[in-house]
DNA sequence: ATATATTTCAAACATACGTTTGAATGAGAT
DNA sequence: ATCTCATTCAAACGTATGTTTGAAATATAT
């Protein structure tokens, strides 16, 4: 309940010896519920591995799922800042409606993205959002993520319809809906990939991962109509 | 540690007044795991709801993490015996080649299933096993699982191969891959469908899902080779 | 009916967790 | 130098968890 009045001044030096403990901690914590998992994930690991007091946390960000909720804000905002750009510059590039490739790549490129990351951590990111979309947790996470979503949501679905003219609005939706699956589970799942293929294929071309995911998804949009238009 | 040293005899009388305590207890952890998550469970919520005593769970499981092992081992053995059941039997009926709907049709009808129980729990256990596919979780229960998936692979991919004869091994998994997203996906968040299309998509009629997932994954499958056989 | 093994039970154990507290420390401004 | 505010810190709080224990109850077999 105790919020800070103020917030921290973000160091007025032109160079900082060390991040101020606010960022230590969300850098700590990011990684740290991405491999573990956010529930077996403590406080008391993120404060140490940060190097920072148990109870910096709840000074900073008031509790841990308020934590969790700003490690997730700070990755999702910019990446759907980024699709909505790439989507404007597919349609300006093409001067009406992109090819149904460019669509997708708008949408998925900034996502997977985070695989690219320099750190190591890039992938075990990528997998905590690649389960957002089906982590049980409390509603106000739901919302959060799900209101960011709308927002890419009503362009893109737009833009698919112009791209395919023979569908019904509720068959693009279900669509994309996989569309969205698939990429969810290259995003969290990519390491079985690997795994179940015997090494046969890895994510860790991220140029390749893109193709695999823009051709199959493009292709199943385009799939004949099951509910033609009347 | 103590496990009891011989199974408990499965009630020699015709009818059960109540079912075991051992199956009492897998039903009602299956529903609670399915509706608030694994950790967000505490044996005490399961026993209580099962009549049961706190101990019980130790007892006939050993311990919580064994007794989610069977909860699960106790669902999808029967899903991937189906599914190999109607993919063999595709094959008869075709006479060799089955055409993908069937293959396709063979790997989800039995998962997707799940949700045409009579109870109402259906759903939340559909939802906790497309979770599966990604849940940060002990590496026993990932060989579990991956055990008995790739059986199933071992018998999906080759067929694939054989209705899909111009895609490489290598291409054929990679949208394999997706397409078992898409799957898990809607499996683990059909509600959110209807929520994100302000319910002109519905999740409710199975065999309408089952359609649209078929059709969209074939599609997928059928995408022009972006690694054209050499 | 007696002996044996299985299952239930109430109680306690040990530990880990998120959170709160109140004093100590630090930096900036007056 | 002094005041003021934000931040750090060690310590404790209260609670919830999975697990263990040893006795009581129940069922099974001889």
């Amino acid at each position: 309940m105790n919020q800070p009045t103020a917030v921290p001044s973000s160091a007025p030096n032109g160079d900082e010896p060390s991040a101020a403990t606010r960022d230590r901690l969300l850098d700590v914590a990011e990684r740290l519920f991405a491999q573990r998992g956010i529930d077996a994930t403590s406080l008391r690991a993120i404060t140490t591995a940060a190097e920072a007091n148990l109870a910096s946390v709840n000074y900073h960000f008031g509790s841990k799922d308020a934590l969790f909720l700003e490690v997730l804000a700070r990755r999702i905002a910019p990446i759907n800042a980024e699709r909505l750009r790439l989507l404007s510059e597919a349609e300006k590039q093409a001067g009406g409606i992109p090819p149904l490739e460019s669509i997708l790549n708008a949408f998925f490129a900034p996502a997977l993205s985070l695989y690219a990351q320099k750190d190591e951590d890039g992938k075990s990111i990528m997998s905590l959002m690649g389960r957002l979309y089906t982590e049980p947790r409390a509603d106000e996470l739901k919302k959060m993520f799900f209101s960011q979503l709308r927002e890419v949501l009503q362009r893109f679905i737009p833009a698919l319809k112009r791209a395919l003219p023979e569908l019904e609005q509720s068959e693009i939706i279900w669509r994309f809906f996989f569309v969205v699956g698939s990429m969810a589970h290259l995003m969290s799942a990519g390491d079985v990939l690997s795994f179940a293929s015997n090494g046969l294929c890895t994510v860790e071309d991220n140029e390749k991962s893109l193709q695999h995911l823009i051709a199959f998804s493009a292709a199943g949009l385009r799939a004949p109509p099951t509910e033609p238009l009347i």
